[in-house]
RNA sequence: GGGCUCUUAGCUCAGUUGGUUAGAGCGUCUGCUUGACGUGCAGAAGGUCAAAGGUUCGACUCCUUUAGAGCCCA
């Protein structure tokens, strides 16, 4: 065996001409690709699929990084190692996006229709909808490509739309005319998860109310008196004193002049505002309920843009709710009904995607019944089956499962899954099924589209095509994703896999950090504090950002990211390329034998095999409990602190002596050695182990460090003995270090030093006079100290190291000397601040 | 209002089932072109483990309370 040469290698790792050379090679020779193969044991991952209008940020870097990471070990670990890729289509965002776009072209959505609006998604979609994946391989991911999914590829749309129907035709989905949370931008319905609590600095309004056939007013608070318009009741707390004589009166309510009543009902709270409330049952979810218990009418004042309908008077109508509530106010004081206002604080529904505030809105729409569902679902965490990592996360998915509201799975837009269902023309038939009805001229098809997570809740089985492929590759192991997607995405996989495939979609779901800036805040587009990962990758290498991330990211703690921290990895992958270069430039001069590999072996040989082993199986333990941190701190120190600051000098001598059998053993050794630690760290820092690793040896084209074997434990080679022994050594090298700064011992300076002790080893003395840079060294258990010495005490051993003509004794002294009235001063000063 | 998480060195964080002297990286200070590496080497300084109480032979670790920060749900 020989090495390739290393003269004409650079000091510095230069990470940009490396990675995309080893990207190239590793798809040109499929070490991605993953095929059945009964002889070896699966092991999938399923990407959360980023959205098609979305560009790779720090929190992609996070989730992708981990995902290669386990990919990367399982496959070097002999795995049939399976990482699927994939993007989903984004109802929202792409319509959105593409409306926009459009728009600024003069196109406008409505005036083109659905058909030809749809064509240009799909050109949209074929233009950009691939950047990200693009911009994840710069990364180095390790998916398998040729499997690449969208959730609009015919066979998953299939899929979608069977899952509907199968639904539809269990009962499990229904139609129904409910308050749903209306986003007036984008014109649809979203789910309450899509909608995000904002606090905002409004108003109260209290307004007075007549009391028919009364003198009396009843007063009324609220947040939103454009709605006033749509009250059809007064509700007052039926333990409430103050109103008791009230109910079942009624009030003739201003501007609309509408008789309403005043009732008792339970969900009044007494102390809030004046005890009395207005109640608008087609526009708020409270009073929708309470409007459903005391049977009032629903009146419904806005259309889907929230301007306001012909149900108002008509100087009230089509204008924006804003700009009805000023009129609302502006006509209730004329009219003497406003009593005052006041300041509030109150949390407003914003829509996700839309960004403006939801309007609660009764509206036709399609639901999916959650109950039964949810039940499965729930039993799988408590088992055991799927495990969460950090587990404190199963709490809140129990909670949620407990509460668990049915599924407005409809969506008023047109790019995405249009829901199987067809209306007759004439007779009151309802047909849903995969394929549309035979006399199609006759019916009329659903306009809406399915919420997008009601496609992507399929994806852990929908992107295999086949059973057998199903059967082999699925249940996936492990889903690596953010915590907050565990309501939208992970509960509703894990729901649609026991419903769907009778079994789990994964076993283990970890849940990445949070990136935030420096500052702690979260990285967002509007603050623009998030860095382009790309523009890190070109400046540190896609290896030192991985790595710089995942040595941020213990589980479950948010990260403090700033591009600065990057040095840590670049500075690391420099440390490894110098540690590779110093083993190769030796290989220049020093024949290499395999079969030296354990000879000549001494008790520095011995503790870094001990703990190279150690390491593999603290690493081992690590990975499977998912702390991906710690693994990586394991390497980090194996390679640094034990191989290159230890290792590496105390080699040294025997590198440099005569006997070519040994510079032959200790060479080959520590390159073995070596890159067992590439290995190790590959799955981490896959491009700069790959480039070492291909230097360290003659590699056959197609081979890589990749499919190589990991590491293999061997716990005999685990020495405590060898361990304590190096210890040993290692202090009283530190020890004679620390003298050797404490007293100002220039480094180039070689000292004379004496150890009393009769424990230290003869073969142990050359190491530490190498180390410690002494010229002679004594041993001997009946050494006195020698006079003007410095000395140390450890482990039972005493170091002495005569200071006469190394320093200037009398310079010393008085730095002492002036070192000890600087303490007593402090001292004289602590203590009567005592007294 | 309910739930979850966090508070350890100047900063960002580790700290395994309670057990000698609480660790790392960055930053700071002192030295160093020592035949891989100044993106480096050697050495040093720096901590009442948020506060109080409790359990224990022993608490950063377990329990209770308090204060502060953040997230989720209502």
């Amino acid at each position: 065996m020989s090495a390739k040469s290393f003269s004409d290698i650079p000091k510095a790792y230069n990470p940009s001409e490396v990675e995309d050379k080893w990207y190239k090679y590793w798809n040109d020779h499929g070490i991605f690709n993953s095929d059945i193969d009964e002889t070896k044991k699966p092991y999938t991952i399923a990407i959360p699929p980023p959205n098609i209008t979305g560009m790779l940020t720090m929190g992609h870097i996070l989730n992708n990084s981990l995902q290669d990471i386990f990919i990367r070990t399982k496959r070097m670990q002999g795995y049939n190692a399976c990482w699927v890729p994939g993007t989903d289509h984004a109802s929202i965002a792409t319509e959105t996006k593409v409306t926009k776009f459009l728009a600024d072209k003069q196109i406008d959505k409505y005036q083109i229709g659905r058909e030809a609006f749809l064509e240009h998604c799909q050109e949209w979609k074929k233009e950009y909808g691939g950047i990200i994946i693009q911009q994840l391989k710069k990364l180095g991911v390790s998916c398998d490509w040729r499997r690449e999914r969208f959730t609009m590829d015919d066979e998953y749309y299939h899929e979608v739309i069977k899952a509907f129907v199968d639904l539809y035709k269990e009962g499990k989905i229904y139609r129904g005319y409910r308050m749903v949370n209306w986003d007036p931008a984008n014109k649809s319905a979203i789910s309450d998860e899509e909608v995000i609590f904002k606090t905002v600095n409004g108003k109260l309004w209290y307004f007075k109310y007549p009391v028919m056939d009364s003198e009396e007013f009843v007063i009324v608070a609220t947040t939103r008196p454009e709605t006033m318009l749509g009250d059809t009741g007064v509700a007052v707390n039926p333990n409430d004193k103050r109103y008791k004589h009230l109910i079942g009166k009624k009030i003739l309510l201003p501007i609309a002049d509408r008789e309403i009543p005043i009732f008792a009902d339970d969900y009044v709270d007494m102390e809030f505002g004046t005890g009395a409330v207005k109640v608008t049952p087609a526009h708020d979810v409270n009073d929708y309920d309470m409007g459903q218990r005391h049977k009032l009418e629903m009146i419904n004042i806005f259309n889907d843009n929230a301007t306001t309908n012909n149900n108002v008077p008509e100087e009230f109508q089509n204008l924006d709710r804003y700009e009805v509530r000023k009129k609302v106010v502006a006509r209730m004081d004329e009219l003497g009904f406003l009593h005052m206002i006041e300041d509030y604080q109150n949390k407003v529904g914003y829509s996700e995607r839309g960004n403006v505030p939801i309007e609660p809105y009764l509206s036709e729409q399609w639901f999916m019944k959650m109950d039964e569902l949810a039940k499965p679902a729930v039993e799988v965490v408590q088992e055991g089956k799927v495990r969460f990592y950090p587990k404190h996360w199963e709490k809140t998915y129990f909670h949620w499962m407990e509460g668990i509201r049915d599924w407005c799975i409809s969506r008023q837009l047109w790019w995405g899954h249009r829901i199987p269902v067809w209306y007759h023309n004439t007779k009151k038939e309802i047909y849903c099924d995969v394929n549309p009805p035979k006399d199609l001229q006759n019916w009329r098809q659903d306009e809406d589209v399915l919420d997008t997570w009601a496609s992507s809740w399929l994806w852990a089985h929908a992107i295999f095509k086949t059973d057998d492929e199903r059967k082999y590759y699925y249940p996936t192991n492990t889903l690596v994703t953010g915590p907050d997607i565990i309501f939208f995405w992970v509960a509703r996989m894990i729901m649609a896999g026991m419903h769907f495939q009778k079994n789990i979609p994964f076993s283990d779901v970890y849940f990445t950090s949070i990136i935030r800036d420096s500052q702690g805040r979260k990285m967002s587009k509007s603050l623009g504090n998030s860095p382009d990962p790309l523009d890190v990758i070109r400046d540190y290498g896609a290896d030192a950002l991985r790595f710089t991330v995942i040595y941020l990211a213990p589980l479950g703690q948010d990260v403090m990211f700033s591009t600065e921290k990057c040095e840590l990895g670049r500075n690391f992958a420099n440390k490894i390329w110098n540690a590779g270069r110093f083993l190769l430039m030796n290989a220049e001069k020093i024949s290499l034998n395999k079969d030296l590999k354990f000879s000549h072996i001494d008790f520095a040989d011995e503790w870094i095999i001990s703990r190279l082993n150690k390491t593999v199986l603290q690493l081992n333990k690590a990975m499977d409990e998912f702390e991906v941190n710690n693994a990586i701190k394991l390497i980090y120190s194996f390679i640094w602190n034990d191989f290159c600051d230890w290792y590496v000098e105390m080699i040294k001598n025997r590198l440099y002596a005569d006997d070519e059998e040994i510079k032959s053993a200790v060479l080959t050794r520590a390159i073995s050695i070596f890159e067992d630690a590439l290995k190790m760290l590959h799955p981490f820092m896959p491009f700069i182990t790959e480039e070492l690793w291909q230097l360290m040896d003659e590699r056959k084209d197609g081979e890589s460090i990749s499919t190589s074997t990991y590491p293999a434990v061997d716990e005999k080679l685990i020495k405590d003995s060898a361990d304590e022994e190096m210890d040993f050594v290692k202090d009283i090298i530190t020890a004679i270090r620390n003298i050797r700064g404490e007293m100002n011992i220039a480094p180039s300076k070689k000292v004379n030093a004496m150890i009393k002790s009769s424990s230290v080893k003869e073969y142990q003395i050359e190491y530490i006079k190498k180390l410690a840079k002494v010229e002679k060294l004594k041993v001997d258990a009946n050494i006195q100290k020698p006079k003007a010495s410095a000395s140390a005490v450890l482990r039972g051993v005493e170091i002495f190291i005569p200071l006469e003509g190394l320093i200037d004794l009398e310079v010393e002294r008085q730095k002492i000397q002036k070192e000890i009235s600087r303490l007593q001063s402090s001292l004289a000063g602590i203590e009567k601040k005592l007294i």
